[in-house]
DNA sequence: GTAATTGCAAATACTTTGCCACGTA
DNA sequence: TACGTGGCAAAGTATTTGCAATTAC
């Protein structure tokens, strides 16, 4: 088992959650992904499909929101996006308005600075950010 | 009246919208507004609850998206969030998760140099971006 | 044994559309 | 006059909750 696995589920112990089946099936689902996902493609996926049902998906996703396991991406569309928090990572995407298609971006993300500056300036707590950029990508344009 | 509104109002021309009340009053509203407004919140201010639907502003919203005059947010709410596009300008948003309160930042937005690069790297057509930093302001911390 | 978790079904919230009346160009 | 626009009400989609049964610890 990716090791990831094992130790994002650690997390989930420590933050009190019990080890269920639809626990490992979310976490190890969210992992397999290279992007992120909505409620409804988690609950649709092969893993989970036959395992739970929808709302418990949901308030799984609610609960590992809470404890920073996952986190809620708005990306535009109706229904919201979920990803896994991986300690020391962080994802900026690129999203094309036509087809829907998301992909990570790889470069460093510009934005720290910024954010430690807001931090200092403003007094906000638990400061982290959502960067998106949209546009038509080469195959719909 | 605020050059700006005409000027707005001139743009929707253009692009072959009828100036109608309702298509005034959304815009004033969104121009008076310092930060983006739902739906709900645009269609019950005070300047357009009596004066048209809900209904109305959806699609006024959804034709003026279409043709940039407005741009429509996602902002972490259920709800979708709208925000007039004026030329030259551009925000990104502080946001706490607590209370809800959003603000417009004012410095200067760091990732236009990431934003070329993507252009140039990938091909995306009409790049825009959406960033948003999130965290606990300090009257609910 | 006890409290967290789950499934199912029902309730909400927000968005979107149909259809006919109306107003702008 | 012609076609974009508006009102009202109904339908659609995604989210959220209640409650009894089940499961992890």
């Amino acid at each position: 088992m990716n090791p990831l696995v094992k130790e994002t589920i650690d997390r989930c112990r420590k933050a009190g959650l019990r080890r269920t089946k639809a626990l490992e099936e979310l976490i190890i689902t969210l992992l397999e992904s290279e992007r992120p996902m909505t409620l409804a493609e988690l609950a649709a996926s092969g893993r989970l499909a036959d395992q739970c049902d929808k709302a418990t998906v949901f308030r799984l996703l609610q609960r590992l929101a809470e404890h920073a396991v996952v986190r809620r991406l708005g990306l535009h569309e109706r229904a919201a996006y979920f990803t896994l928090l991986v300690p020391g990572k962080h994802s900026d995407y690129l999203i094309c308005t036509k087809c829907g298609s998301i992909e990570a971006i790889q470069a460093p993300c510009p934005v720290h600075q910024l954010e430690e500056e807001i931090r200092q300036k403003t007094g906000y707590r638990n400061l982290y950010h959502e960067l998106e950029f949209f546009g038509t990508c080469p195959k719909c344009a």
